[in-house]
DNA sequence: AACATTAATCGTAATATTACAATTAATAAA
DNA sequence: TTTATTAATTGTAATATTACGATTAATGTT
């Protein structure tokens, strides 16, 4: 991402940047979406379902957990992929309340 | 951001991802809120709430109305940012269809 | 016209992301 | 134990992002 300066700006400013980026990819748009709509669970299905090399896909799979948004669930030689929900609805009320907070009153007459 | 891929996603999956990255760095997001909140709205005065250089800001501005999420008016020699209503509530919309769309059911006993 | 103010752009360096082939676990099946 | 299956990891190349100093553009002011 280049040399981000995330010291300099609050957790929650940090934090939502985190969940933004899990949907700011399209693969990773699809990969959730696919979970989401229980239509795949399984890696390998997951790389069926996209134009990706499987390495690619693992790598989008390696992110989503680190934000939190997906669990990896073992069971091998396979590994089951699902939304976590918790984190799931952490960006709902993140986004939710971010988009919400939208002031009604103009900032000024050159607008 | 490296090679993406948009033409093989759908137009909805690269929107979604698009409008996400208006939010997926810390700097974008404090910026949105001063605007949202209408605490400021000249860039000069972003660039002052900001730890950041003048040209580091008007780069992350520049990317934000390339999205569409805001507005610049010109009042020189100053621009006066908003919000762009129309594409916060398409990201209001967007983001909440999505968050919302997830399956109840469990995808498979691993999980 | 000369100067001041403000924001955009340019140039550049540092770093992150994306993608994939190849390899490596890790486990089940034979 | 050998083999097959599946996903993670490694290595690497191409590209994008982030940041900032310096400059430029665009307009108001004197």
């Amino acid at each position: 991402m280049g040399l981000t300066k995330t010291d300099i700006f609050t957790a929650e400013q940090n934090r939502v940047a985190d969940l933004a980026k899990a949907f700011a990819h399209p693969a990773r748009v699809a990969i959730l979406q696919l979970l989401a709509q229980r239509k795949a669970c399984v890696c390998g299905d997951l790389v069926d379902e996209l134009p990706l090399a499987q390495a690619t896909v693992s790598q989008h799979l390696k992110e989503l957990k680190r934000i939190g948004i997906i669990r990896g669930d073992v069971d091998p030689p396979r590994v089951c992929y699902c939304i976590n929900e918790p984190v799931w609805n952490e960006a709902r009320q993140t986004f939710g309340a971010l988009l919400d907070s939208i002031m009604a009153v103009d900032c000024c007459e050159t607008c």
